[in-house]
Formats: C-alpha cells, structure tokens, sequence
DNA sequence: TGTACATCAGTGAACGCGCGTTCACTGATGTAC
DNA sequence: TGTACATCAGTGAACGCGCGTTCACTGATGTAC
C-alpha cells in the first residue's frame, strides 16, 4: 500500500480532476460544469483545483482536447486494424468507429460539436489543431484509396474551390481537391447521423430499435458511391 | 396613441416574454436562459413573468414548439413555392429553407436540435407532434414525386425496417417504407452539414468562404441520386 | 353620472441555493547541514 | 542520526454575483348598481 503524500487523497489529482468534470459533464451536459460539484465530489475545496488549472475555461479546454485526441486516436485505431489496400474496410471501420465513439462518450462529442458552452471561447491556436487530427485520418483513408486508383472524383465548382483551399493548405495536401471534398462530404453526413442518433431525433416516442441500421445503410451506400472497393 | 392599460409596459406581455427570451438565446446559449434576465430587460420583475407562465421549463417548451413550427412552416412555404410536379426543385427549395432557417434562427435551431438544456426535459407528448411537422413536409416532398414514378427506391433491410417503423405508424403512411429511408436519409444529410456549418466546423481558422457551395453540391448529388428531376 | 366593489397584473422583499475567484493561512513533506 | 528550514498543496473564510420561486401586497382597471 502507497500512502498518498501530504493530505492528497489522489495520487494524481491534475487527471482526477479532468476525470470527475468529464463524469459530471456526461450526467448533466458540458454547461453545468462546476469547479465547486468537482471539488465536492473529490473531497477538496474548490479552490485547490486552482493549483492545477488557473480557470475553469482553461479546464473545458483541457477537457476538449483530450476529447479531440481521444477520438482522432480510435479512429486511427480502426484505421489501422485494417491492411492499407483493403480501402472500403478503412473506411467504414474509421466510420463506425466515429458513431461509436460518440456514443460511448456522449459528453464530449458535444463538447467538441455540440453546442459550444455559454461565455466560453475555445482559443482556436490550441484546439485547432487537435481537431485537425481526426479530419486527418478520414483524409488519409481516402486519399489511400485515390492513389490505388479506388476513387471516383469529380470537379468542385470554383465555390467549393475555395471552401476547401483552407483545409488543403492546412494539410498541405497534394492531391487533388475533389479528395477533400469527399472528406468533408462524409463527415457530415456520418455527423448527422451521429448527432441525431444521439439526442434520440430518430426514435420518436419510445426507442422501438437501434438507428444503426440507417447508418449502417447509409455508410455502406456512401462507400459504394465513392467507388470504393 | 393608445396608452397602455395598468401598468403594464407592454401591450402583449406574453410574446414579449417569449420574443425576449429568443433573443437571449440567440446572444448566449439557450442553457443561459434566465427569467431574471428577461424580467430585467422588459424593465418588469420577475415574478411577474408566473402570471404567464407556471415555471422557466414551461416558457422553453413554449419556445421549442414555436420553433418546431416555425421551421415547418419556412419548410413548407419553400415546398409550396414550386408547382407539384416539380419534384426536384420541392426537394432543393426544401432543403435550402431548412440551412436558411438555421442560419437565421442560430439559436432555434440549436434548441430543438442541439444539446439539450441542463436539467430540462421536454414533454413528448407536446414536442413530438411538432417536430412531426417538419418530417412530414420532407416526406410529402418524396411521396409525391414516388407517386409520379420519379424515385428510385431500395429495399430496406430487416433491420432498418425496425428503425423506419415507428415513423411509418406515426404518419400513417401507407406507402412504401423505402420513402421514410430516404427522408430519413436526406434529414441526416442536411442537417450534418447545416450543423458543421453552424458551429464552424468547416472554416478552419478565419471563415474564408461559405459553406454554401458544399451544401448545394451536396443536395444536388442527393436529388440526383433518388433519380428526382 | 356617481359610487362601491371585485379583479388580477405586477411589485418588492425574502427564501435558500450555487457559482468562480481571491486571499492569508497551515502543516505535512522533503532537504540541507 | 538529528535538527532547522524552505516548499507548496490544500484549507477555510470571504467577496460579490445570479438564479428560480414564494408570498403577501397594492393599486389601476372594469363592472354592477
């Protein structure tokens, strides 16, 4: 048995800390996050936590981080669980691991696309890049396939041009734009089956059954549409 | 002039409320909503405000059945601008009036679709039947162009016919489920990229361009892939 | 037309609550001699 | 091995704030005679 040292009941209470606001966030949504319920709930005073986060926004954006990183890193995971020519397995393992994610850790895929918290302002220098991770992987997943020849692309209007010149010299991408076309284009579409999934628009009244089968359906068409496999 | 009668400041308290409640919302996040703070800007007091409703929750139901209605009715304003055998432009016109609903009414949108309010539940039984309304005008849009032969349909799995069910018995709908699939479908579609747009997901950084032109490419490519036009 | 009265929208004080943040402090720990 | 001391994580009281809701009230209005 390892004594804790000093009066700290947590060997490490900087982790402690973000682990109850992630608990607390995921009972009651990321806009009742409170220093002093943490505090509480670790047996601390609220002010303590101020020798490891010098604000509670500074905490939230810890936490959104962590959010961004945790999810970009399953997604690679399936990425990876797949060999590097099976494209059409990569891509929807990458898929399902998205939903999956978001609903094993409803609090922070809200934290990170849902509703932003009220008079917080996430600083874009550090979140930005945590959320380039995941984009990232879905890119790489397609770009994989457009370099096997697996990809049918089409030509983005001079408007959407522009839309995607931000992320195509944020990635300092090579290919060619119509890839990131089809990054964007799946990830909204697997967002909005995601995030109405997850805040039951898809089941009125009682749940009767699962919405995975319309995202199973729907990823499935979208795979086939992109010419994949 | 007509003087107002008693001391009362404002000739239809009850929509001053609600349009200064909106208005809240849409500065700072519905789960900001106070009624001290309403009360403060209408230069009344608090309690007041019981004289037209029991409790806060009941003046957010009463503000997420307006948008619901709302929506429904933008939506179906668009339908009904095009003629009935219009099939394509219903579906674009439709889909376009649901991005500009959002974009106009940020914080409506976020209301009805986005994280839920801490600690509010809504009552289903009031909700439900007005978020029907919206669905509804986006399958009517289908079922008359299934109707005129004009949509290409796929069968259901098992699976996902479980899922469209619930809806099928809600509308009553008497045609086939593979109408509910794409209108459930398409919903998804479009609200993953008005959503994204929303909170900023597709400008990294400084907004360079709009989104606009990846929602109209996408909702082309759907119309043209239900074989609408 | 004038008077007595009932109505009821809005008031103001109070309830108990929770919040983020500051500040001077304490006391167990680790360290230097 | 023993002692003096510096460190610094966590304390407890306090700051000023805002919240939803209750309650007895007031006083302008509309109404009945």
């Amino acid at each position: 048995m390892v004594r804790p040292k000093r009066n700290q009941q947590h060997p490490n209470l900087q982790k402690a800390i973000k682990e109850t606001a992630r608990k607390q966030i995921a009972g009651r949504g990321a806009a009742t996050l409170s220093l002093r319920a943490i505090a509480r709930e670790l047996g601390i005073t609220a002010p303590a936590i101020y020798n490891y986060y010098p604000s509670r926004d500074e905490l939230v954006t810890a936490l959104i981080v962590d959010a961004y990183h945790a999810l970009a890193e399953d997604l690679a995971a399936a990425r990876d669980a797949h060999p590097r020519e099976s494209h059409a397995e990569r891509f929807l393992a990458t898929a399902h691991a998205y939903r999956e994610w978001a609903l094993a850790h409803p609090s922070d895929y809200n934290l990170v696309f849902g509703t932003p918290i009220p008079g917080y302002h996430a600083p874009v220098e550090i979140t930005s890049p945590a959320a380039a991770r995941s984009m990232s992987v879905l890119i790489s997943v397609l770009d994989t396939a457009h370099q096997a020849g697996k990809l049918v692309l089409s030509t983005p209007s001079p408007a959407l041009l522009a839309l995607l010149q931000p992320w195509i010299d944020k990635f300092e991408y090579g290919g060619p734009p119509a890839v990131i076309h089809l990054a964007l284009a799946s990830w909204s579409q697997i967002h909005g089956l995601v995030s109405l999934e997850l805040f039951g628009h898809f089941t009125p009244g009682p749940a009767y059954s699962s919405p995975k089968a319309l995202f199973e359906a729907e990823i499935q068409a979208m795979q086939e549409r992109m010419g994949m496999g």
